[in-house]
Formats: C-alpha cells, sequence, structure tokens
DNA sequence: ATGAAAGCGCTAACAA
DNA sequence: TTGTTAGCGCTTTCAT
C-alpha cells in the first residue's frame, strides 16, 4: 500500500494527449482547443490528479513560498502583522513559511538561510534591529526582501513602517500639554533603532517644544513582558514621573495594574499613553489611551509589496510609511 | 545579473569528487574518507553552496516541511499553540507552512489541498470540528495529521487534547459548591463536539453532583470576541445567574468588564472561572479564575507525535491527553 | 494546437 | 570508499 501518487504521464495517457498538453491546461495556457482541455479537465478530475508543486517549482524556479521571519508568533503584535501577511499571500496564491527567530541574531540568520535553502520566492522578515550579518545576507541574496515594522538603515530592502518619531513626538505632547513636566519614557532596547532613534528622537523634540528638559532618570529600558511592566511601577514612582509614554501593550498594562495596585490614581495622579492599541489597551481599567499603528495593515501591506517585487514589477517606492493616530482613552486626562 | 545558482556539479568538480559524493558529504553519510570529506566541506564552504530543498525533495519525496492549518494566527490561544509546534519542529529540522482557515470548512479544505500538492510531509490541524469533508480528504491522503485542540469522532489520525469534560465538571464544581444554584455554561458553538458534548456533559455532571436542574436558560453561544462578551453581560444578568463557566478568555474578560461596567461586584455579587488561562485572566480586575489548559504543550506535543508518524515509528497512542488543572484568582470566593 | 525532449538539482540504487 | 546512472514530476523551448 504504497503512496501511489498519480503523475500527469497518467493523465496525458488517459486523455490521450502529451503530457505538455495537460500542462498547458493545468498552467491555463489559451494554447489548448477547448474540446481538449475538456477532456483532460475530465480526467484531471476523475483520476483526482494534483499537480506536484516541489516538481513544478524544480522545473520552474518558482515555488510560490515566502518565507517569513518572526520574533514570536505568540505575540500579539507580531501575529497580528502575520495575520495581514497570510491573508494577503492567499490572495495572491503564496503560502507562507513561519519561522520563530525569537529575536536572536543568530537564529534569524539560520533561519533565513534555511528558507532561502527551500527556494522562498521572498521573505518578510520582522525583527527589532537590522544586523550587519543579516543585512549582509539580505543582500548577497537577490531574493526580495521586504521588512515589516522593522526599520532598515539604509533602504535596501522594501520595507513597511509608521512614522515612530511622529507618532512619539505626538504622544509625549500631549501628555505635556495636560501639564505633565515631568514624563518618562519606557521602551524596550534603545539597540533598536525605532526606539533608540526614532521614538527617542520624537520623545526628545516634544520635550524641547514645550520647553522641557531631558532627564535620563526618566528613561527606562524593559523587556517587553507583563512581569516587567510591573515590577517597573515602583521604580516610576520613584522617579517622579507623573506620565509615561509606553511603546509597548503588555507593558503598559502591566506599568497601569502595578500602579494601580499600589494605590496611584489614573489618571489623576499618573498618565498613561501607550503604543499598539491591542485588544490589551481596551481589557484594563480605566482603558488606555494609545498610539494606534495598522498592525494588520502593514503586514498587508508588506506582502502586497513584495509581491510586485517578487513579479519584478517597478516599484515606486520601496519605503513605506503608513499612517498612525492616537486614541484617547481613560488613561489620560 | 541572473541568479547564477552554485549546484553540487560546481561543488564535486572544484573539489575533484563525484556529485554522490559530495551528496553524501552534505547528508552526513559515513561512508566517505575523513579527508575528502574534509576536502568537500571546504569547498563548500568556498562557494558558499546551499543545497537545493526543492530537488531535494524532489528525488527524495521528503520536503521535511509540515502543513499547519490554524482557525486565526492572531487568537491568543491559536497561536500559543503555533509557537509550541515551531519550537519541536525547529527541533526536528522541520519547517512549518502556516495557513489560516478562519474556521471555514471551504477554506479547511482548499488550504489542505494546497498543502498537500505542495508534498508536506504531515498535517496539523486545529478547527473547531471536523467536518466530514475534511475527515474524508484525511484519510484519503497517506500523509500523516494530528489534531491539536480538537477531538476526532473516531480517533483516524492524531491527537492531542486535554480531558474537556472533567475540566469542566471541575469549574462547574467548584462554583456550585460556593453555593451558586444558578450557573451559566457560556461556551462557543456548541455544534463543536469539544463544546457541545465534552464540555457541556462535564456541566451537566456537576449540576447532578450538585443537585441542581439543568436550565437551557442558562446556556449561552457566543464568538470567542471580547464585544460578545461585554454584549452578554445584560442578558447574563437577566437570567438569573450569579455565577459563570466561559470556555474562551476573550469573551470571559468581556462578560467580566460588562458586568463590572453595570455596577454588578465580583466575585461577591457574581462568580467567574475561564478556561485558557491565557494573558488575559491576569490582565483584568480582578483576575480570573481559570481551567488551565498547556496551550504550548499541546502544540509541542502534537509536533511531536506526528515526527513519529512521519517516521513511521510504531506510536503507541495516537490519541493523547495532556493533564489540565485550575487556578483559584479573584474571580471565585 | 500539440508533441518531443531536454533539463531543473538532487537522491539512491547499483557497480566498481 | 567512490563513481555512474536513473529517475523524481514538472516546465519549457523547439518543432511540427
Amino acid at each position: 500500500m504504497e503512496k501511489q501518487t498519480i503523475t500527469i504521464y497518467d493523465v496525458a495517457r488517459e486523455a490521450n494527449v502529451s503530457m505538455a498538453t495537460v500542462s498547458r491546461v493545468v498552467n491555463g495556457n489559451p494554447n489548448v482547443k477547448p474540446a481538449t482541455r475538456k477532456k483532460v479537465l475530465e480526467v484531471i478530475d476523475r483520476l483526482d490528479y494534483r499537480p506536484n508543486a516541489v516538481a513544478r517549482g524544480l522545473a520552474s524556479k518558482k515555488t510560490t513560498t515566502v518565507g517569513v521571519i518572526i520574533p514570536d508568533v505568540s505575540n500579539i503584535f507580531f501575529s497580528s502583522l502575520a495575520r495581514g501577511i497570510d491573508d494577503v499571500a492567499t490572495m495572491y496564491k503564496y503560502n507562507i513559511i513561519l519561522a520563530n527567530s525569537d529575536g536572536s541574531d543568530d537564529k534569524e540568520i539560520n533561519v533565513l538561510n534555511n528558507l532561502l535553502a527551500k527556494q522562498v520566492d521572498g521573505v518578510i522578515f520582522m525583527g527589532h534591529h537590522i544586523t550587519e550579518a543579516i543585512r549582509g545576507e539580505f543582500s548577497r541574496s537577490k531574493t526580495p526582501v521586504v521588512l515589516a515594522g522593522s526599520i532598515d538603515p539604509d533602504n535596501q530592502v522594501g520595507s513597511v513602517n509608521i512614522d515612530y518619531q511622529a507618532a512619539a513626538k505626538e504622544a509625549t505632547n500631549l501628555l505635556a500639554e495636560n501639564g505633565n513636566t515631568k514624563i518618562a519614557f519606557i521602551s524596550g532596547s534603545l539597540l533598536d533603532p525605532i526606539n533608540g532613534k526614532e521614538r527617542l528622537t520624537g520623545y526628545k523634540e516634544a520635550l524641547s517644544t514645550n520647553k522641557l528638559d531631558y532627564n535620563e532618570g526618566l528613561v527606562f529600558e524593559a523587556e517587553y513582558q507583563y512581569k516587567m511592566g510591573e515590577n517597573l511601577a515602583e521604580r516610576v514612582m520613584n522617579s517622579g514621573a507623573t506620565a509615561a509614554y509606553i511603546v509597548d501593550d503588555e507593558l503598559a498594562i502591566g506599568l497601569t495594574n502595578g500602579l494601580l495596585d499600589r494605590g496611584i490614581k489614573i489618571p489623576e495622579e499618573f498618565e498613561i499613553i501607550t503604543t499598539n492599541n491591542t485588544l490589551l489597551t481596551e481589557v484594563v481599567r480605566p482603558k488606555l489611551t494609545s498610539v494606534t499603528q495598522p498592525l494588520y495593515d502593514i503586514g498587508a501591506v508588506s506582502m502586497r509589496l513584495l509581491t510586485k517585487m517578487m513579479n519584478k514589477e517597478d516599484v515606486e517606492e520601496k519605503t513605506i510609511v503608513l499612517p498612525h493616530g492616537i486614541v484617547e482613552r481613560g488613561s489620560t486626562k
């Protein structure tokens, strides 16, 4: 009882045509007489023939598969992007190979090489920072790459983001205009250019616009985890800050609950604005004011851009910036 | 500037050996003289040769990739499973092709056929109910299949779950022992056997153990969404229930906040026990008492089981039941 | 409109 | 230990 696969030969024989003809009807080539097409289609149906995508990939050098490198699928931020990616991929008849990297530089390289070995037609990369090593791999391979929610230092590959700097500036501004003079900046690693460059710059700009001094004691780095937020509560209180701009929702609700548990009233005594507007912001009480970024769309647009690149279409602009916003809820006055 | 791929031939030529030898060293075949191996490895390194997995797949009839059918990656419940799957897959050198089905019967079939066309070595399926159609496809194909977090009506394929019935019974029991006589059962579609058979049965058992009558007016069906939970608050209040067993965290926090917003005190006036123990349960105040199921492990064990099946190892038991528990937090007395 | 035949890059007997 | 040689199932010229 071995796997008796039906091949294009079987179909050709049964339909009394050559395999080339079968290939043509399978691929929708118009150079087939309707009658022939019909006959072949019947046989395909009767035999339950299913073209072998691997053989196809070898012969055509196209796998209709794209690799997606993601730090962690179980993180709602990334899985939202992933969902956008997959939906558009499906729309364009691509499949995605999903690979978790844990944000580890080594794994990223490993995984990328693995994906390239599998002959993916393109790669979508999500990660906090683009190391030199990975950039080297990108440029060495001719496979199109798009960064989703990551900044490319020199635009060698495609990328889709929002204007993080402007968003950070607006968020900080809101806090400053509400009268806060000591505003904390709470982010992940400042080595990540989105945090250390873009957002921090926006934060400083807003401070300076509001004639506030920049104070390193108000800048906190933490991992994007609920517990980390809770643990931060004490330190943030001691810093004298009366408001915080936070770049991650999980961190933000951790801090919110940590503060609440210590009897701090939000927003009366402490204002909070977070960044990703995931479901989490609506779950805590008070609900959190948040920067909004179109996560699903960042994924979807990335994939769309990638399809164009894989298709060798002219892409007017491969560095795409999507609009952001701010939604005010109960954590700000 | 076309993609000039280096093939096994190039390596063979440069190393003055046959391609078979190169193939052997690449595949770790021991029948190669150390000196030869070393020479070949050097050339591979120098030429930056990377074996073409597609060609390999065609020749060996193994792709070292498995298909993963998931209702929605951006749902934390499923993405937790997916993470477990991918970690074990990586461990065993497999890649995963991730495909969202939205739980739609048609898409599931489509996606499955697509994955089979890509010659995946195995399939992991997550879904709420297994239709006859999809079961037909499963049995028609010789590709091993494992259900992760889904019940197989007649154990034709592998599956990994917890004992939903026992868990529901224990949860309901807890509520009954706390003195509640009107306990709501809030689930997704009762057509899903996990809800309509397993859990509902467990719920009824607990009622009967506690000499409580079963009342259809206390059974609610809703989509697993936060909003749905909020919307349900009114109806649940009107039903006279003073406690609820809920099968989904998002739904549960929606209901919790909906009740809270209407001035109901939890747990004093209403007790809640939910099911998946995701981060969400720790985010709301009060934190929610929850059934615990090892989501990551269900994914991980599913993949492990699948590797065995793909490897044609003898599998003593392909219907695996993992342990569950209950963690008591602030939403029960 | 259709067929013949040469690969795609690799694995896996089978020989040597 | 190493090489030779068929394929794997399909796409894609090039003829006809």
